[in-house]
RNA sequence: CGGGGUGUGGCGCAGUUGGCUAGCGUACUUGCAUGGGGUGCAAGGGGUCGGAAGUUCGAGUCUUCUCACCCCGACCA
């Protein structure tokens, strides 16, 4: 157990806080809101990244980059989109500095004035749909299936390291398709890959849904999201992809001629995920040992740590285990043999513990005569001896076991702290205490929806995608309903 | 923006009714021993107390102003 280190069940946001920063993931920076994302933690977004970019291709998109500033008149254009963004846009006002007449430093130029403010883009659609217009003319030049690695700024009041901070990185889609359908068809293609990244790479289960009125993008349509549970029983949306019919085609007239001739808007997706994935793979799996991270997603997937007394014994274990280490290599493993003598066994076996390293083998002259070593695995917090000749096909099956058990535990878990409630008394007490998913009946109105959030904290998630349809009472109003939406408190 | 809090070696903190050379833990450096779960002992380096002004023989400590950050709410991926 790592010193000092604050247990989940003593405050789980204290825990969050401090893993991110013991693991070396993350710090606060001296600008508010914003942070550092240290090398261990970038690595893991880099892991993220090359999978979902994979995906994206593999389902025909390209990647392009768009400016990270927007005129101010832009962000207008789509009624709906300014009133969502409005509150929290970084504004550019100069363009030039000067040295303080009055003292030291330096001051804004009052003569450096932009005749129009930039802001610092929240998300790309208006300029990306105002540079759309001058690509598309014809039903050829669809579909327009492009993808974006940026950072965006959301100067948000109160920010948590990865979960929301001023400014992140992301990822941001912007397709244009020539029919509803067709756009309607990528919306739901795209929240697919998300799951499914989610689910096989981060190995959290989410629950695909499309958001309310009340919860959707502002200039959307229609949103689609993933929703995750966290082990503190909050939900987290983990990634959101949107239809936005024709509102951006027609905020930025971007029509096409269609094989009859005639002048139509294009139909429009957007779809993102952000570094706020790196927290949530944090909260689905960690514990009070530090970071507990999914193979697929480690950027150091098995530690090596030599165990001797001076340098001619690790010589006679470098030459026993560098063959082993480059047969998991060869696996496509990625092996860290930290032969430092500047830190002690016990020592890295907290580090690489602590820092969520799947799995860890430790050699010893002890292994040297029984010809063994000794594994450990990160997600169970069990050690094993075995054979040196069948160590390499057993550390490449125990990533894989250890993959699908943070899986299934998260399943498990998500399974038992989602809930069906029918009444309210229940549903606040479920709310207040154990948390969750609660799968409840709603009427239908924003206004219930609000009231619900006011008096328990809870939002309406999503209403998930195959939703069996059954007939109910609205739990707050008694009012009919005619499907259970689901409901969590969430970050 | 409303409420609360904190600024003192890299980090985390103590510092009493103003008083003498500003202290502790940790981290760091060196040496010796140690080495299968954050090793022990010893020695050593490093701060002028967020900033400004004031009161005083004397300010980390009191006063005023100011800046920054953190926590709780409203807002949000």
């Amino acid at each position: 157990m790592a010193k000092n280190f604050t247990k989940r069940s003593d405050n789980y946001s204290q825990w969050y806080n401090e893993l991110v920063i013991k693991a070396d993931l993350a710090e606060n920076s001296a600008v508010r809101g914003c942070m550092v994302i240290k090398p261990h933690g970038y690595s893991i977004w880099e892991k993220m990244q090359a999978a979902l970019d994979k995906m994206f291709k593999d389902t025909g998109h390209v990647n392009a980059y768009f400016p990270l500033f927007i005129p101010k008149s832009f962000l207008s254009r789509e009624a709906a989109h300014v009133e969502g963004f409005a509150k929290e846009c970084a504004v550019i006002t100069h363009y030039r500095l000067k040295s303080d007449p009055n003292g030291k430093g330096v001051i804004v130029d009052p003569d450096a004035k932009l005749e129009e403010e930039l802001i610092v883009r929240p998300t790309s659609e208006t300029i990306i749909w105002d540079t759309y217009r001058k690509w598309i003319q014809s039903y050829r030049d669809l579909p327009l299936l492009i993808n974006q690695w940026a950072n965006v700024v959301r100067w948000e009041m109160r920010t948590r390291l990865f979960l929301r901070t001023a400014e992140f990185l992301w990822q941001e889609g912007h397709t244009a398709h020539a029919t509803e359908k067709e756009a309607m068809e990528e919306a739901r293609r795209m929240l697919d890959v998300y799951s499914t990244f989610a689910e096989e790479y981060m190995a959290m289960p989410v629950l695909k849904g499309v958001k309310t009125a009340s919860e959707r993008f502002a200039g959307a349509v229609e949103t689609f999201c993933i929703e995750g549970l966290m082990q503190d029983g909050k939900a987290l949306q983990a990634g959101t992809s949107h239809f936005l019919g024709q509102n951006f085609a027609k905020a930025f007239d971007v029509k096409f001629l269609t094989k009859e001739n005639q002048q139509e808007y294009v139909w429009a997706t957007s779809w993102g995920v952000s570094t706020r994935l790196v927290g949530a793979l944090i909260m689905t799996h960690s514990d009070d040992h530090g970071l507990v991270l999914p193979p697929k997603l480690a950027p150091i997937q098995v530690a090596v740590i030599p165990i001797f007394k001076n340098e001619e014994e690790l010589q006679r274990i470098s030459e026993k285990i560098i063959p082993i280490i480059n047969a998991l290599k060869a696996k496509g493993i990625s092996v860290k043999y930290d032969d430092r003598d500047t830190q002690k066994p016990g020592w890295k076996f907290n580090e690489y513990e602590f820092k969520g390293v799947p799995v860890r083998l430790a050699v010893g002259p002890r292994d040297l005569e029984n010809n063994s070593l000794e594994i450990a695995r990160r997600d169970e917090l069990t050690k094993e001896t075995i054979d040196f000749d069948k160590c390499v096909d057993y550390v490449e099956q125990l990533l894989e076991d250890i993959q699908s058990n943070l899986y299934n535990k998260a399943l498990d878990y998500r399974t038992k702290n989602t809930v069906e409630v029918n009444t309210w008394d229940e549903f606040v007490q479920r709310i207040e205490n154990e948390g969750g998913f609660i799968s409840a009946h709603w009427d239908g109105t924003a206004e219930t929806e609000e009231k619900i959030k006011q008096e328990t904290k809870a939002t309406i998630r999503c209403i998930p995608l195959d939703n069996p349809l059954e007939d109910g009472k609205c739990i707050l109003t008694g009012n009919p309903s005619k499907q259970r939406v689901l409901f969590a408190r969430s970050y």
